[in-house]
DNA sequence: TTAACCATGTAAAAAGTTACATGATTGT
DNA sequence: ACAATCATGTAACTTTTTACATGGTTAA
């Protein structure tokens, strides 16, 4: 798994903690953890036997006390021998498609129905990467090359979900094609 | 999960064996499941407890007795149901996104060989779904509505592996432009 | 002879999700 | 009064992957 490697990228950053990390994963399109509790503060634990990252624990006054997380030089070079590895081709997780495959069952206007509810929540997350993108939140930006980047990377997201909309376009025109095509109605 | 729903969804096109289902899951890319055994064999027989399929045990002469499932009513209905619910937004694992995004330690010639290797694999991908789509190995074709959403299931596919690549040329025609501009070698 | 195909399954581990637990502070 | 933020963690559960196990047949 690479979440390891992922929470190792975001301390390679800039040093920061478990609860930050949650943040910034929830908040990322293109980091695919939920990134709850359990997997990140265990996930840290690990990496700090591995001395891969240290921590430094910060008291405060009202908050509870919190724990710093750095890498270490050792995790700076993990981090870059991973960066290098060969890259897996992605995966996507579409459970619309397989509605979609096996709609033999639905009438027309329930399939319709069914693209709409897709589309819909494709133009929100379209939307939303746009915004992300504009707003730059989560954006470590070191220098030229790394803003760049991660530009390209929210670049990714959104014309990833323009795509989807041109596709969904594309399966109602040919959609209606057939429809119109068959004369009178069923 | 709706690995339940996808294996139901192969059965009420026609009645199958595991066997036969892990071949069609292993050959069609926009299911993302692996498919293995232990869920296939152990889905299949929950879907019997719940009254969603059938078996017929066929003995063979020369090849292991096999069990060929088919779908009952409740299981059809069961299909529709779930093909009618609200779809879930997709999500895509790139974990090749990630080692961009911490690409930091990288040089430039290390960086582009990793965007090599990533649109290699994307081209053979690509090339595939088109190859599947062409050959129409997995096509449950029972009417002209449904041959036209499995040709864009493919389309889909084929459209996302599409868009991956422009935005390949684009992220290293910035690569090349900044690294142009910065004047010298480094 | 080596691998792939046919066909079923089990065991164990790893990865990921959801919910629980604490407890003060700050904003609506 | 209610929800959200800060900040850590644990317990129980579900999902997914990898490997093991059997054993004859067929093609390179």
């Amino acid at each position: 798994m690479s979440l390891k490697h992922t929470i190792l990228g975001f301390l390679s950053w800039k040093p920061m903690t478990g609860y930050e990390l949650k943040k910034f994963f929830a908040e990322t399109e293109f980091i695919y953890w939920s990134g709850n509790n359990n997997q990140i503060y265990k996930t840290l634990v690990e990496l700090g036997a591995e001395g891969f990252v240290e921590k430094v624990v910060v008291q405060q006054e009202n908050y509870p006390a919190k724990k710093i997380y750095h890498i270490t030089g050792k995790g700076l070079s993990e981090v870059r021998e991973w960066a290098m590895g060969r890259p897996e081709p992605p995966s996507a997780r579409n459970s619309f498609l397989m509605q979609l495959a096996w709609s033999d069952g639905l009438s027309e206007a329930e399939l319709l129905s069914l693209i709409d509810s897709y589309q819909y929540e494709i133009e929100m997350k379209h939307v939303m990467c746009k915004e992300k993108l504009r707003r730059k939140s989560v954006y470590p930006g070191r220098n030229e090359r790394e803003r760049y980047i991660w530009e390209m990377l929210w670049q990714n997201r959104i014309n990833a979900y323009r795509c989807e909309l041109d596709w969904l376009t594309a399966l109602r025109n040919g959609l209606d094609k057939k429809d119109g095509m068959g004369g009178g109605p069923k």
